[in-house]
RNA sequence: GGCGGGGUAGCCAAGUGGUAAGGCAGGGCUCUGCAAAAGCCCCAUCCAGCGGUUCGAAUCCGCUCCUCGCCUCCA
């Protein structure tokens, strides 16, 4: 297999992965804020840090993944009050749909997903190394701020003009404490608003500010310099330029060596957002009637992570069929005992083929393409009777990456009624019934086709 | 305005110097009692536009147009 070579922001060129510690890589991608179901636009993300992670283990590195649930903000506090239970209730609610959706979408589990809140003191404490060395400082009423001016290279990530940035500062009341326009929070003091959240600090009592919890919660299970950070683009600046400023303010070592950024979902072309309305949940596609598997490669499969995805019915029904070739592809072969070989030649060329595209820096549209041939081709084999041994060693080979689970159907009772009536018509050559049958099983949402080894349903 | 992604067939999308992968939709055929949601075949003289470099460009350079995102809530 060729060298991974992965696209990084912050150089801004694709280059090829070398970890610190090879064949160990150590990898942070920032999660969710557990205060609502979680968009699909939020899931292309974890589906391009799921990519990237099952190919880097394919690639035979040795992954520690870790992607932190930030469970203490403003929407989390709102939403909590909202509802009158604690904070810690509300957001397990969500974070357990969360997990819910990720098995929907069978994305593989972190090593590691640790809450916010479970990690104050690394928070705390690493604030404290930034005031002590003059990086950040307390306000007067117990917040505590980084100051953008003490880190030469801010902005090193995005390409910002903070000087133009600052120029056309704009200083809103409750910001009146910062030095300076760009310096951003640490450590927030609690208020009123905050009820019963908070947490004891040198700095009095509070909560943690955004971006120091990726810092600490990177740095704690990581250590301080680590492989690759990723994340969606919008994430860039402030966020990432941030979490670069008060790490490295604080280490003096590089905190991450490659930055990875996923473009946006979009909805009728423009970004999927919570706070517009414009989106769909997991649940909401499924409630459609697609499987989990079909959102999974509609996400994963149609568009290389860098660009966007502009998500429409048409594009899921696309990803519904090609799916549904797969599945009738594998069928002819599930079972047989050759499938199971060693790969034969062809087999050995096609997975050399389908890494080497991903290794250029993950382009999975490509990789799929080259999947599609080697189903035609072998389709070809088998109709003309010659079976290629080892197609299931491949396909379990390259499903390591596609992450496509099993069909799923449960079949009601009805339905298994009137396919057994179906299977004795068809046995005694009365079609006209066989077809009435048939269309009865449409309506209850399956599909019946008729094969060599008899009577097979199928979702509608 | 600054920075960053893009503009390839009806739709989605690879390809980044050697003469347009693939999927969906559509058309034809095969299998089938019928049927296909199955299998096979067909389906871009052309890559936003205009210049330039080159034996050769969708691919490199320049300019223009269009589009999405970020510029302190954001995946």
């Amino acid at each position: 297999m060729r060298p991974l070579r992965l696209y990084n922001s912050f150089t801004r060129t694709i280059e090829d992965f070398q970890p610190l510690e090879a064949p160990h890589v150590r990898m942070y991608a920032c999660g969710p804020t557990v205060y609502n179901f979680a968009h699909i636009g939020n899931f292309r993300a974890y589906i391009f840090t799921d990519l990237l992670q099952r190919v880097l283990r394919n690639f035979n590195y040795k992954v520690r993944f870790v992607m932190q649930r930030t469970d203490v903000d403003d929407k989390t506090i709102k939403g909590a009050q909202a509802e009158g239970i604690p904070l810690r209730e509300f957001t397990a609610r969500y974070a357990k749909a969360f997990l819910e959706d990720m098995a929907q979408l069978n994305i593989e589990p972190q090593d590691d997903m640790p809450n916010a809140t479970d990690h104050i003191p690394q928070m705390t404490g690493l604030i404290s190394q930034l005031v002590e060395k003059g990086n950040a400082y307390p306000s007067d009423d117990g917040s505590v701020y980084f100051r953008v001016s003490s880190f030469g290279p801010y902005g090193c990530l995005c390409g910002l003009d903070f000087d133009g940035l600052k120029a056309g500062a704009r200083v809103s009341h409750d910001e009146y404490e910062k030095e300076s326009f760009g310096d951003f929070v640490l450590w927030k003091k609690w208020v009123a608003a905050d009820g019963d959240v908070a947490w004891d600090s040198p700095w009095g009592k509070g909560r943690p500010g955004w971006h120091i919890e990726c810092s600490a919660m990177s740095m704690h299970y990581l250590g301080k310099e680590i492989d690759i950070h990723c994340g969606g683009v919008d994430l860039k600046f402030p966020h990432h330029e941030n979490e670069i400023a008060q790490s490295e303010a604080a280490t003096g070592k590089k905190f991450a060596r490659y930055w990875l950024h996923n473009e946006h979902l979009l909805v009728d072309g423009r970004k999927m957002s919570k706070r517009d309305g414009t989106f769909f949940t997991v649940r909401d596609v499924l409630a459609k009637g697609y499987e989990g598997r079909v959102l999974r490669y509609a996400l994963l499969a149609n568009v290389q992570y860098r660009q966007n995805l502009n998500f429409t019915w048409q594009v899921m029904d696309a990803a519904k069929a090609t799916v549904q070739r797969i599945d009738e592809w594998r069928k002819r072969f599930a079972g047989n005992p050759l499938a199971d070989k060693p790969a034969d030649e062809a087999g050995r060329g096609f997975i050399e083929t389908f890494y080497n595209t991903l290794a250029e820096d993950l382009d999975m549209p490509g990789a799929i393409g080259h999947l599609h041939n080697y189903i035609t081709e072998t389709n070809k084999l088998m109709d003309s009777g010659h079976f290629p041994e080892g197609i299931g060693a491949v396909w379990t080979k390259i499903n390591a990456i596609l992450g496509l689970k099993e069909p799923e159907l449960s079949i009601p009772n009805e339905v298994q009624d009137l396919l057994d009536q179906r299977g004795a018509a068809r046995k005694a050559k009365d079609f006209k019934l066989s077809d009435e049958l048939r269309k009865a099983i449409e309506t209850h949402g399956f599909k019946v086709k008729d094969t060599a080894k008899g009577q097979e349903l199928l979702r509608s």
